[in-house]
DNA sequence: TGCAGTACAGACCGGTCGGTATGTAAGATG
DNA sequence: CATCTTACATACCGACCGGTCTGTACTGCA
């Protein structure tokens, strides 16, 4: 196994200590997202947690109560986070038809993870999913966080289909909700294809074809967009 | 914790010992099957799989090197079994156009999974996306094996496309590969949601937007399927 | 300035779980 | 029938790991 980094090292160098009781939370919940995201919450030992954070067990303990508390802080606050950075907030931001903004956000997402910086990351899957796949049935707690963290997405989608509908650029037929959260299960799925594999183009390649697809619900019969 | 039933209970009547090791191991594989489908690989204890296989620590330990090795097992008889039996195996013995094909395995496993008999299995998953998910960025044995599964099922619908291309069915400028890899995608993370969402209905739902997409890539226009 | 509550540090514990070592009965073999 | 190999059963071990407990330094407050 190779050797965990431990970036950003604790700022205590004994006989200065700091008293930032806040960040030092957000350094907890960053370590152990990054523990989750690369073994899953099952995994994910304490101990890796604790040293990539620069913290002990006593500070873990008077921040959460244990593990899974510190995991549902990971949800709640990281990964919404990643969620509503990465997909509802450009799209809300978008300027244009609905369909084109979803098509600008995957393609953003496809470049990103294309890039050498991020193509290692390709492997480790999207974090949300991985979570939702390990522990939706094993806890109920968790399994709840995660769907909250789907449905905004989701509904987030769906809104702007809505609205494209409205306007005249979706067609009348299509079902603002059910496209939405196919094109949620579609953008998960080539993840996770794309994180077996191993590979930035097929995740690439397969954003391409729901491009397409999203294509064929315009209005204007798909006057093949820019790619 | 519920408690886990032990169906098919040892045929070990003690002072009278049956000899079997073929069935052992497959009994041994089976219960593997079972608790790695419900907890994953790593949540999977050996103690429940030899309670379930009746069998003990001896027996497993002589088929089987270690649990990644029944583990292995699994995948490459088991979720490889799985997969042949409900996607490439209907499509090779559908006799028709391969779209119409692959929609009609679509519509089976809908089907299927929204019967009373089965709608608990959904919040379990697909077996092989949950293993992939899992292990792919953790053990490159596990990758790699789940990785051939998957690359028999992109295959057959691949090469299912192409025949369809070739006989006209199918518009000319599909790229039968990409499709096949996106549908694939799109079962697996419809799968994957309604796993999350413990949603049968919603598995159906988005199975049947991947079914309209699959209509538009007709050369004849779309002729609006039975649904 | 003393005191109380906060924010940790660090040693320790108990259970779980994968794996091993040893024993033994059943079937094959000569 | 003696023996060897196969096919298990069972007791046991040691490591890991989540969680606890106690101690302590810093800080705000009366």
């Amino acid at each position: 196994m190779p050797a965990r980094a431990n970036r950003s090292p604790a700022p205590r160098s004994r006989g200065q200590r700091v008293r930032a009781p806040e960040a030092t939370r957000e350094r907890l919940v960053a370590a152990a997202f990054e523990e989750i995201h690369r073994h899953g919450y099952q995994g994910a030992g304490l101990d890796t947690i604790l040293a990539n954070a620069g913290v002990t067990k006593g500070a873990l303990y008077h921040h959460f109560t244990d593990k899974a508390d510190l995991a549902h802080a990971v949800i709640d606050e990281v990964i919404r986070g990643l969620t509503l950075t990465r997909w509802t907030g450009p799209l809300a931001s978008y300027v244009g038809d609905p369909i084109s903004g979803i098509q600008s956000v995957l393609k953003v997402v496809a470049d990103e993870f294309c890039e050498e910086r991020l193509v290692d990351k390709v492997e480790l899957g999207c974090p949300l999913n991985n979570l939702a796949q390990e522990m939706s049935p094993l806890d109920e707690r968790f399994r709840r966080r995660v769907a909250v963290v789907f449905e905004t997405w989701i509904e987030s989608f769906a809104q702007a289909l809505e609205r494209g509908r409205k306007e005249g650029s979706v067609r009348r037929e299509v079902d603002a909700r059910k496209v939405a959260t196919f094109v949620v299960a579609a953008v998960e799925g080539s993840f996770g294809l794309a994180k077996n594999a191993k590979s930035a183009p097929l995740l690439r390649e397969n954003l391409e074809v729901l491009t397409d697809f999203l294509d064929s619900l315009r209005a204007t019969p798909a006057t093949k967009r820019r790619r």
